[in-house]
DNA sequence: AACCTCACCTGCGGGC
DNA sequence: TGCCCGCAGGTGAGGT
């Protein structure tokens, strides 16, 4: 499903190819997707400008255009931005920004989750998502506190957009598993050495996945059509009964926040069995990146 | 205010 | 073979 590393690559394929075009056409297949303002006709307003940026803001993608509009879209489960020929259609599509050139941006969407927006007005649209994981300000001492006062699980706090922008199931998981911490451990009770651990696990799992061009579990491919190399680099998502890569403890599944989450019971106990653990167990895990 | 549950959709795989 | 059911998980609305 695409989270922040697929995003980012769907992006920076996009960048090169889109950033300085025309859109020459717009073609809404779906129209239920689109969710516009009252009194805005999204299709008229896009059509005849030029492309000036192609961004990612957590799971966005941002797409600038030079009449001081934004395009926003959101992919949620099994969205795909596809670069393609204006025809024919392929599966699924929802939505055709045609450029100049003879190609166009495709919009497919299996189960009509995902979501087109304009905006000329970009910081209220993005007002409620938090910090990028990989920026500067994202670290121990402010993800320490914001979750300070938080009873809620960390699994529900790192899925929460607000407090991380881009994070999603998998990579919840597979940075829990890094930093050696139980999805169902209440945030607050975090000592200040698992933030550091959590921060610095969540920009490692976050920057090893964009390099390996994001995780293809079910629907996701770039903008290329191909699918990420992620999968076969994953620790614990996906992997229940199978040997954990540090200690060969079968990982384990359980619903945690609404989600599957899945984690090494040793390497991962509570809190409360961490401080009981002799230290050689407390080995810390890498990534395979 | 904080947090949880459910609806939105469709394809796929397992069980029978 | 074919049917049915559960599951996948990002987001926002609505409830506690």
């Amino acid at each position: 499903m695409p989270e922040l590393p697929e995003v980012e690559t769907i992006v920076s394929d996009l960048r090169p190819q889109v950033q300085g075009r025309q859109i020459t056409g717009v073609r809404s297949l779906s129209p239920e997707i689109w969710e516009l303002p009252a009194d805005v006709d999204g299709c008229s307003l896009i059509l005849g400008t030029r492309v000036v940026a192609v961004q990612r803001r957590g799971k966005l993608i941002v797409i600038g255009l030079d009449n001081g509009w934004h395009l926003l879209i959101h992919l949620r489960m099994t969205g795909q931005l596809l670069l393609l020929p204006p025809a024919p259609a392929p599966r699924y599509a929802r939505a055709c920004f045609e450029l100049d050139q003879s190609l166009a941006l495709w919009f497919c969407d299996v189960r009509r989750f995902g979501r087109i927006t304009v905006t000329s007005d970009l910081n209220t649209a993005l007002g409620r998502l938090g910090p990028e994981p990989l920026s500067a300000q994202f670290d121990a001492s402010f993800l320490a506190r914001r979750l300070h006062f938080a009873r809620r699980s960390i699994k529900s706090a790192l899925l929460d957009q607000s407090v991380a922008a881009g994070i999603g199931n998998i990579y919840a998981d597979e940075a829990l598993f890094v930093a050696r911490i139980h999805p169902a451990t209440r945030a607050c009770s975090l000592t200040g050495e698992q933030f550091q651990e959590l921060a610095a696990a969540i920009k490692a799992t976050l920057q090893c996945a964009i390099n390996n061009r994001g995780t293809t579990v079910a629907n996701y491919v770039d903008a290329n059509g191909n699918p990420g190399h992620h999968q076969y680099a994953l620790n614990v998502y996906r992997r229940e009964g199978k040997p954990c890569p540090i200690c060969e403890t079968p990982i384990q599944r359980s619903r945690i926040a609404g989600r599957s989450s899945y984690f090494c019971p040793r390497c991962q106990p509570h809190n409360e069995a961490a401080r009981a653990m002799p230290p050689e167990h407390r080995q810390r895990s890498t990534c395979q990146c």
